[in-house]
Order: structure tokens, then C-alpha cells, then sequence
RNA sequence: GGGCGAUUAGCUCAGUUGGUUAGAGCGCAGCGUUGACAUCGCUGAGGUCGUAGGUUCGAAUCCUUCAUCGCCCA
């Protein structure tokens, strides 16, 4: 029998271990590496998130769920493939680059080969230098690399078992060709277009968007009534909150259940100011009820127009230009006929050049005024203020206007049924979050926007050919072979052509937009598979196990993740999609930066521990919305120390843990613990194998307080020390063994702790996140059952009653004790009596019979 | 306007397919404690389960109505 001290710390310092703990991963690189030979593969799609140096205590929230399944999983054998990746491309990194730098990107710029020297001859307070875009992309690799090793510095303190050997960023040179590839590959198959239509337009950011970056809100605006005449010389009042697209008139519509307006179908009527002849057309989506139930089509306000347009083979007049601002237009020229065109050019001149709020004003004035009319002013009555819902790009403060440019989609609306049916294979955690995405899909109606006229993100790898005009052929683009891909067409040349001829007649030009940010970002699956490169490792890869991210980006990045995925490999990209919560402050908002509420990360990991702040994260359940209550971290550290100071009793004065044999289990006490064991083991890892890591945990924890710490070590403690060496090795050896286990089972939700307790226990294994999750402990059970040990707790839960309502301490001696029970729990207790009663601190115990009551009570 | 979710103790939430006196943690109150642990232990008080109906021998749980809150989408 021999004895070992082992060294603890009188206190548990965790910052000094989890530092060092985490070291020890990196040095042996313990989560990396992944062997494919290995039949069972848990792999993951996580979102990169956006490195934007701002550090967010949301960013461990949902890595850190992903983090505890990817834990538990590797401990059940399975190979982990598991990459981090960060998202460079975009809006708020382009931003960031050309503030930092004092830069503009320019693709129509040549570039510079160093660009470092460069840059620091850029003087700050200049006009802003232009670049171009290789170099504007070398500049956002230097500060994109700055904000990622911060985020990774973050996410190795939590502990995340990434493989960072697999480490990715959208803006490097794989993620470019595979986005590119991407496209390509869908324009095989058919599935891409560019045309020339009505599309979402930003004036702010001077981009067309898509129907996913959109939002509605609510603002400020005003009905305004319009008096109109038709050609038979009756008028009518139409109602509109955009009088300011007047000149873009080109159809009046009306009900046709409505007998108020019914003898104007088919005529034409006049704009006022302009005086232009448009036709008065019936249509059933007009809304007899809003407004005079009357009102003009223009080219183009909201998608109905845009729909009339098209039903009623409308003219086109298009007003606004890429800015925002009035374009110029000539009330001669052929779109625009007008019955009085220099009244009507003179009238115009006023608002060209205007941005739309100004031209607003100036109209309304206009239609008040009754010298601009014959008889008198077009608005009839006041502006009938309103608040109504208008549309916005998301990152925008100026509405969305509808201009006819010409970009490139992915059809989409032909798919809904297609992507519906694929989708529905997707389990997702909490099952309703497949709402989002199945209603999101249905009610889609329009295909994917996917250019962007922006600078920083991945080119169309594509040109054009020049006829003798200089005129681009859209119809038959070029594509590079895809070898060669990344390309960027504002650079390379196009195999047919020499860079001579770029730009020039019979020539070439490069297509100068990017793509949506999503385009590359929902290739995260097959830019962690290996897309293109390693045709083997992606099949095995497809479908990830687990799709991770929180439920605001579902129609985002979940749906065109399914998109690509369903047209490029006909296969869903994951088999489930695990939905973690928001994380919102104490109380109960969202944090956002503008409301000044955002916690920091790091201050919660140094004041309370990354494991404790990995238990907080633990503690949300899939899809439900969190408060960031200090208190949690508070019990979160309080379990960590609890872990410490138990493994320190059970470590230390412990008996030859090294030959551990579960067959010195033979006290009645000791096995029905370990049948209680066994099955809360099974419980929490069903639990955990259905993604419900925050059940398991707390289940988990109640074994551990209330059966292992709180009652367990108790009542075992003196047996321990007792002179019968069977008996005290039989408790040791459960002591010891439980505690394995339980150290294993916690190891996902508070890695640091458990592996270093492990380290002290096992000092010649690696780590305890290689070692093999618990199965139930087989011992030779005879006759015994949970009720032992259940007796046993209630005894010493009753006596404690008793002492401490006579104010008796618990660990004050007592002459005698004695506790009445039905004879069915007597014979239990009669088997585990000396534990119940050293624990009792009594002298003797004397039971009393009595089938009266079934609970077990105390008397001293 | 459509869809989804929530409403249980002072606070944050559990409550598995309907089954005795509805649970936990935190907080609160009282008591205790010199060897695993004050970042501790024990004990206790606290709820007509949002509202109004219905189904059932029996409803926090199933159905319907309404209310309030949150999110998603028009």
C-alpha cells in the first residue's frame, strides 16, 4: 500500500494554469492534424467570423458550443476535422483599409510591386491616393492579419481545439480561385446570367445589392395628391409618396373592380408640369383602399412598378443616376415626348442634378404653385404625413432605389421547390429554426445579385470582347482556363489577346465588378474540403457533421452555403445545423457597439477563468437567447475550484491509482455509487450525441455536487482511514475512478482544469482530451442497487436536518442518533451503516422501525 | 399584415411522450465549520405555472381565444 503526495496548490490559480495548459496544446499540437483513414469524421462548418479587431463576448459563445461537440466527439474516436477561417472580404474591411492608409482602390489603376514603399510615401492628409486592386488586396492582407491574430490569440485563450494548421482567410489565394472556380462552374451548368434589368441599387455605396442585404424600416413620409388630366379632358387625384419621380411617370393604374376610376381605363393621361402622355391601365394589385385608390407607375419606385413595366410593355424613363442625383433629360428626345417640351425642359432644369430629397421639395413647390397650370395647382390638398416602411440596404442610411443596370445573378427562383426538398435533409438544432430558412426560401423573388461595383473582393474571372465600336459583348464572355484561376481580369490577359488590347476596338476589357461577399463566403465547405485540390478528401468531408452559427444569418450565409453546395455537388453542405442564441446584456438587449453595452472577452476569462467563461457559454441551450449575468461566471468559477479541491482530497493520500483495480470494489456503498454512476453517464452522453451540450451539463453537475462531492466523499471519508484495508481500498478505488471519469466527462466544458488535474494524476499521458470517453464501469454488482447509496444520502440529509435545527454543527460528536425508516429502506441502510454513521459523527446509531412515514427522519 | 418563439419562485431558467405535495442555480434568511473546499457546508422561506375557455379520471404539459414581449419576413 503505498501513499503519494501529489502536488497541488493550496489555491487554484487560474490564470497561471490555463496559460500554461493551452501552451502545452499548441507545443504538441494535440487537436491537429487528421487522419482520413479513420472511418468515423466529425467535421465541422464553422462561419469564419469577420476579424474586424473589435472582440465581442459573443465570439466565444458560439464557438465555444461548437468547441464542447468537437471535445466530446474526439474523446468518442471519431477524427475531428475542424478549420478556422476569417472573413476579409467586404464593406467594413474596405472601409478600414482605406481610412488606415488614406487609399482609394481604382481597378482602372496599374499596379506598384512594393507595395509597403508605397504606402509610406502616402501622405495622410492628402487627397486620398489611388491604387489598385492587387494592391489595395495587399493592403488589406496587412491589416486583416493584424485583427485575425488578435481574434486567434482570443479563441486559443478559450480553448478551442481548432486545427490551425487548416487555418484560412476569404481574402487568400484559395478561397479567391475556389469562388472563382465557383462561377465558373455554375455558368457551365447554367445556372448564371448577366443582364441588363431593373435591380436594387445603394446610392450611398453606389452598388447593387441583393434581396438578402435588404431590410425594411420604418420612417417618415407623406402622401401626396397629384391631380392629373386624361385626355378626354376629365382629371383624376392620384396619391403618391415619391412625387419627386414624376418625370419618371410612364403608366397610370387603377383597380379594375373600382367604378370610381373605371371609365379612365384606357385612356391616357397627362403628367402635370411635364406633361407627358401616359396610358391608364387596370390592374388587380392595386389597392383600392390606399391613397385615392389611384396611382402612377414609374420607372421605376417598388417592385410592382417594375412588374407593370414589364406586364404593360411600359416606356422606360429612368431619372436617377448611380449617385442618387436627377440625371439629365431632354423632353424632346424620344422616351421622354412631351406635349409642351420646353416648358417641360425648363421645368427640369430646376431639379437636375438634385439628390432626391432637394428634387422632392422643389417638385412638391412646383405643384403648388398655380402659375405652372392653367386653371390651377396640381396638389390638391396638403401632404398626409405617414409612417411607412421603406426599403434599405443594411448597411446603408439612404433608401434603395430601383435602377436598370447590368449585372450577374444566380438563378435562384426557378430552385425554391429544388432547395426546399434538398434542405429538408438538414436537421437543425432547435428543429424550428427550419422555419427560417424554409420561409426565407419561399418567399424569395428575385434570383441572387451576386456583382458587387465595389473594389475589395473576389473579380469575376471574366472579360468581354470590344467590337469595332468599342462596344462590350456580354452574350459571350471569356472565362479563363480554370488552371489558371485566381485571375483578376483587370490584370491578366485573356489568352486571345494581347495587354495591348485592352480597352482598344476588336479588343477586351476586364469585367471591373467583384462579387457579393457571400459568393465566397458560402464556400467555406469547400474551401475547408479542399475544393479542386483534393477531390478525395472533400468527398469524404461532404456533408459536415455540424453547421454552427447563430440563427440572425440564416438566410444569409445557411442558405447560400445550401445553394452552392445543392448546384455545385447536388448534396446538402452539413447534415445539422446547431443554432446557438444571441448573447444579450443583463438587461435583456442586444449588444451593440452604438449602445455602448458590448463586454469584453478578456477581462471575464482574467477575472473569472476561459473555463468558467466556457461554462456560462455551456449553459445556453441551442437557439435561446442569453443574458451576460456576472453570477454565471461566478458559479462557473466556483465549479472550477470545486473540480480542484475534490481531485485535491481524492488525489492526494490516494492508493496506487497506477494499478487501479475496479475489482477491490466490494463495499455496498461503493458499488451502488457507481450504479448511480453508470447511469447518469448514459444520460449525459445521449444528451451530448443530440447536440445538447447545456442538459448534459447539468446533469453532469448534479451528479458531481450532489451525489459525488456532497454526500459521497462524506460518507466515505473515515472509511478511507480505517484500519480494514478492504474496505478502505475499496473506497478508494471508487473515489479515484469516479473521479476519472467525472474529470472526463467535464473535459469538454472546462478543458483547462480537467486536463491539469489530469496531468497530476496521469503524469505520462498527453492530455486528457485524447483520452477515451467513460464507459459504464462494469463491477460485479450481487445484489446491490441505486437504493444504497439513495438511503444512505437520505440518512445523512435527515440527520443533518436534525443537527442543524437542534444547532448541533455537523461536525460536532453526538452520543447517538436515532433515525426512524420503513423496513423496505432499513435493509438498505442496514448495509451501508458505519458510512452513515461516521458521517453522522455518532457514536452509535440506533433505527427505529416504522412504516408510517416513508420518508427517513433523524433524532438525537 | 404573415411566420416562429417565449410567458413557471425576487432574478436566470429546467420541467423529457399529460400522472401524487411543480424543480435547479443565483439571491434572501437562519445556523455551522480549525485538514479537499469561506471561491465552503447545512437547513429554510418563496410559485393559484400570462388570461379565459375546452378535452381528460387527471393539464405547467394537449386544443381554442385573448394579452404582453422578442425575433424573422413582407
Amino acid at each position: 500500500m503505498s501513499k503519494k503526495e501529489l502536488n497541488f496548490e493550496k489555491n487554484y490559480d487560474h490564470l497561471e494554469v490555463e496559460k500554461r495548459i493551452v501552451r502545452n496544446w499548441e507545443d504538441n499540437k494535440i487537436f491537429y492534424g487528421i487522419n482520413l483513414n479513420n472511418k468515423k469524421l466529425f467535421s465541422i462548418d464553422t462561419p469564419p467570423p469577420t476579424a474586424s479587431g473589435h472582440l465581442h463576448i459573443g465570439h466565444v459563445f458560439s464557438y465555444t458550443h461548437q468547441d464542447i461537440l468537437a471535445r466530446f466527439k474526439r474523446m468518442n474516436g471519431y477524427e475531428i476535422f475542424y478549420p478556422m477561417g476569417w472573413d476579409d472580404n467586404g464593406l467594413p474591411t474596405e472601409r478600414r483599409v482605406q481610412d488606415y492608409f488614406n487609399v482609394r482602390c481604382d481597378p482602372d489603376e496599374k499596379s506598384v510591386n512594393n507595395i509597403q514603399e508605397f504606402i509610406k510615401k502616402i501622405d495622410r492628409k492628402s487627397n486620398p491616393v489611388k491604387v489598385s486592386r492587387k494592391n489595395f488586396i495587399e493592403l488589406c492582407h496587412i491589416v486583416t492579419t493584424e485583427d485575425e491574430k488578435v481574434f486567434k490569440d482570443l479563441f486559443m485563450k478559450i480553448g478551442l481545439s481548432v486545427d490551425w494548421d487548416q487555418e484560412y482567410a476569404t481574402i487568400q489565394e484559395v478561397p479567391r480561385e475556389i469562388a472563382q472556380r465557383s462561377f465558373i462552374d455554375l455558368y457551365n451548368k447554367g445556372h448564371v446570367y448577366n443582364v441588363q434589368s431593373p435591380s436594387l441599387w445603394d446610392p450611398e455605396f453606389q452598388t447593387a445589392v441583393a434581396q438578402a442585404e435588404i431590410e425594411d424600416r420604418e420612417v417618415p413620409g407623406a402622401y401626396h395628391d397629384i391631380e392629373f388630366e386624361a385626355d378626354d379632358g376629365n382629371s383624376f387625384i392620384i396619391s403618391t409618396t415619391r412625387p419627386e419621380l414624376l418625370a419618371a411617370c410612364v403608366g397610370i393604374a387603377a383597380h379594375p373592380d373600382d367604378k370610381r376610376f373605371i371609365d379612365l381605363i384606357g385612356k391616357t393621361a397627362i403628367t402635370p408640369l411635364f406633361e407627358v402622355e401616359v396610358p391608364i391601365f387596370s390592374s388587380e394589385l392595386v389597392d383600392k383602399d390606399k391613397g385615392t385608390g389611384i396611382l402612377m407607375v414609374c420607372t421605376f419606385g417598388d417592385n410592382v412598378d417594375v412588374q407593370w413595366w414589364k406586364e404593360e410593355r411600359l416606356k422606360t424613363r429612368i431619372i436617377i443616376n448611380k449617385y442618387g442625383r436627377l440625371k439629365e433629360i431632354d423632353f424632346n428626345s424620344d422616351g421622354f415626348k412631351s406635349k409642351q417640351p420646353e416648358k417641360a425642359n425648363q421645368i427640369y432644369k430646376t431639379i437636375e442634378g438634385k439628390n432626391l430629397k432637394q428634387a422632392k421639395r422643389i417638385i412638391v413647390d412646383l405643384l403648388s404653385d398655380p402659375s405652372n397650370f392653367k386653371k390651377k395647382a396640381a396638389l390638391v390638398s396638403n401632404p398626409r404625413e405617414i409612417m411607412h416602411s421603406v426599403r434599405f440596404y443594411e448597411r446603408s442610411k439612404t433608401p434603395l432605389e430601383i435602377l436598370s443596370t447590368r449585372q450577374w445573378f444566380v438563378k435562384l427562383l426557378d430552385k425554391k421547390k429544388m432547395l426546399l426538398e434538398k434542405s429538408s435533409q438538414i436537421d437543425w438544432h432547435p428543429s424550428f429554426m427550419s422555419k427560417r430558412f424554409e420561409n426565407w426560401t419561399e418567399n424569395l423573388n428575385m434570383d441572387w445579385c451576386i456583382s458587387r461595383q465595389r473594389f475589395f473582393g473576389v473579380p469575376f474571372p471574366v472579360w468581354y470582347k470590344l467590337d469595332e465600336n468599342s462596344e462590350p459583348n456580354y452574350n459571350n464572355p471569356i472565362f479563363p482556363d480554370v488552371s489558371e484561376l485566381p485571375i483578376d481580369p483587370s490584370e491578366d490577359t485573356p489568352k486571345e489577346f494581347e495587354e495591348n488590347q485592352r480597352g482598344e476596338p476588336n479588343g477586351f476589357i476586364g469585367e471591373k465588378d467583384v462579387f457579393d461577399t457571400w459568393f465566397t463566403s458560402s464556400m467555406t465547405p469547400q474551401i475547408g474540403g479542399k475544393w479542386g485540390t483534393s477531390e478525395d478528401f472533400f468527398d469524404k468531408i461532404l456533408p459536415y457533421d455540424i453547421r454552427p452559427q447563430s440563427h440572425e444569418i440564416i438566410r444569409t450565409w445557411a442558405f447560400y452555403t445550401v445553394v452552392k453546395s445543392v448546384l455545385h455537388h447536388n448534396e446538402i453542405p452539413w447534415k445539422n445545423v446547431i443554432i446557438s442564441g444571441w448573447v444579450l446584456d443583463p438587461d435583456r438587449k442586444k449588444m451593440s457597439k452604438s449602445k455602448g453595452n458590448v463586454v469584453v472577452p478578456n477581462d471575464l476569462i482574467e477575472e473569472y477563468s476561459a473555463d468558467a467563461v466556457r461554462y456560462w457559454s455551456a449553459n445556453a441551450r441551442l437557439g435561446a437567447d442569453t443574458a451576460n449575468d456576472e453570477q454565471v461566471f461566478k458559479v462557473g468559477k466556483k465549479l472550477v475550484v470545486k473540480i480542484f479541491n475534490a481531485s485535491k482530497y481524492v488525489l492526494n493520500n490516494y492508493h496506487e491509482v497506477d494499478i487501479l483495480d475496479k475489482s477491490n470494489i466490494k463495499n455496498p456503498l461503493d458499488i451502488s455509487i457507481v450504479i448511480i454512476f453508470n447511469s447518469y453517464l448514459q444520460k449525459i452522453s445521449k444528451r451530448l450525441n443530440n447536440h445538447q451540450f447545456a442538459e448534459a451539463l447539468n446533469i453532469l453537475e448534479d451528479f458531481f455536487w450532489n451525489y459525488f462531492t456532497d454526500n459521497y466523499i462524506e460518507l466515505v471519508k473515515n472509511r478511507r482511514q480505517s484500519a480494514s484495508t478492504v474496505d478502505s481500498l475499496s473506497a478508494s478505488t471508487t473515489l479515484i475512478l469516479i473521479l476519472q471519469n467525472i474529470l472526463k466527462l467535464f473535459a469538454p466544458f472546462v478543458p483547462m482544469i480537467t486536463d491539469e488535474i489530469w496531468s497530476i494524476m496521469k503524469p505520462n499521458e498527453e492530455s486528457i482530451h485524447l483520452s477515451k470517453w467513460p464507459e459504464v464501469i462494469d463491477i460485479e454488482i450481487n445484489t446491490i442497487s441505486t437504493n444504497e447509496f439513495e438511503v444512505a444520502k437520505e440518512s445523512i440529509a435527515s440527520v443533518r436536518k436534525e443537527k442543524t435545527s437542534k444547532g448541533i454543527g455537523l461536525g460536532k460528536e453526538v452520543d447517538e442518533i436515532t433515525i426512524t425508516i420503513n423496513s423496505e429502506k432499513s435493509n438498505y441502510l442496514k448495509q451501508v451503516l458505519n458510512d452513515v454513521k461516521d458521517a453522522s459523527r455518532a457514536k452509535k446509531i440506533t433505527i427505529n422501525l416504522s412504516e408510517e412515514k416513508d420518508e427517513i427522519s433523524a433524532e438525537i
